[in-house]
DNA sequence: GTCTATAAGCCGATAGAC
DNA sequence: GTCTATCGGCTTATAGAC
């Protein structure tokens, strides 16, 4: 087993993800993180310096795979480029769906230490973002879309709009609405495009 | 002095406000809101049976409030239906550009409480927001605008994409550009109405 | 690098007096 | 209805052993 057995500090984080992601991030304990992880806090205050820096961790480990996701989204719906960008908010819709969702754990970050603007695990979530809407704005640009930056930025609103609204009312159908609004946006900007 | 003392249930609640939507609500401690109100905690807690009430109560007293100033922002900008839509948008940048703005307590609140889903501080954000989409739907359909309830649901949308993204990002162009998006929107559906 | 043990203080909530 | 005083438990973080 031993063999298997991930790297202790990858462990640590693994446990804070499904712990700051289930029940928000001062819900949780540096205690139940490292019970959770199966080590002492010894340990844990031997990998991580702080609860900050731990809750930097958190999101830094999920920046890659979260891009990768959206891009597999994209990738999987077949039609026009409206179409895929639509797809992308169905297939959030679908995973809103499921027991588990709570959001996004980069807007719940953002809330919780709204107070703390320097703080470090923000500027890694806001960097995240920033990938986001760049990957759209390449897309877009490359499709010959007119004005890439602005209609990448407006898909990124409606996006973070329907995860902060979702969260609330409990309610998906909020995310078609968001990828309907979505697909009009990039059809009229592919309009545009067409006719001048 | 006494005679102009606020009744004690009030000024709580005024302590709640300032410090859950500055610190957060799981930031601040049940003894911080009583020493900012003045009372000792045992007459806190004759007003509030738990913590959970008075999150709720904090919500509660936002919610008039915050729909009278966008009903106002609404009314104070001139133009066609567009622009005042828009004009939301640009006040609400506006606002965002102040010291204290920390985004919008009833999504953060939504983000803090993730993981209690029957919470009656979510109820009430819910119905708060419901309002608001719903005064919205009330004046698109008063205009004739066709779809009006798919309209103002992405007119929320956008609303509430730009409290989460600019809180992350602490950049209030987000706000203008989700204001863009709106106003052209309704545009749209307003040619769609003159159209046919 | 991981363990046991604990510091020093804050948490939500309550008891009893008046 | 408001006060003083305090409960038991939990908080982040650290000390010293190996």
């Amino acid at each position: 087993m031993a063999r298997t057995a991930k790297p202790t500090r990858e462990r640590i984080v693994q446990a804070a993800t499904t712990l700051f992601y289930g029940e928000g991030i001062r819900a949780v304990s540096v205690d139940a993180v490292a019970a959770k992880a199966g080590v002492t806090k010894r340990t844990l205050y031997y990998h991580f310096a702080s609860k900050d820096e731990l809750i930097a961790a958190y999101l830094e480990g999920r920046d890659q795979p979260n891009l990768a996701t959206f891009r597999r989204w994209f990738a999987e719906t077949d039609g026009s480029l409206a179409d895929k960008v639509r797809g992308i908010f169905t297939a959030l819709a679908r995973s809103a769906r499921k027991p588990g969702w709570k959001g996004c754990g980069f807007l719940r970050t953002a809330a919780e230490l709204a107070a703390m603007p320097g703080h470090p695990a923000l500027r890694i979530g806001a960097t995240h973002k920033k990938k986001f809407e760049a990957w759209l704005a390449e897309i877009f640009a490359g499709d010959g879309v007119p004005e890439p930056d602005r209609v990448a930025r407006r898909i990124v609103l409606l996006l973070d709009g329907s995860f902060a609204v979702v969260l609330l009312h409990r309610d998906p159908d909020y995310m078609e609405e968001a990828g309907a609004a979505a697909f009009t946006l990039v059809e009229a900007a592919l309009s545009r495009r067409d006719r001048g």
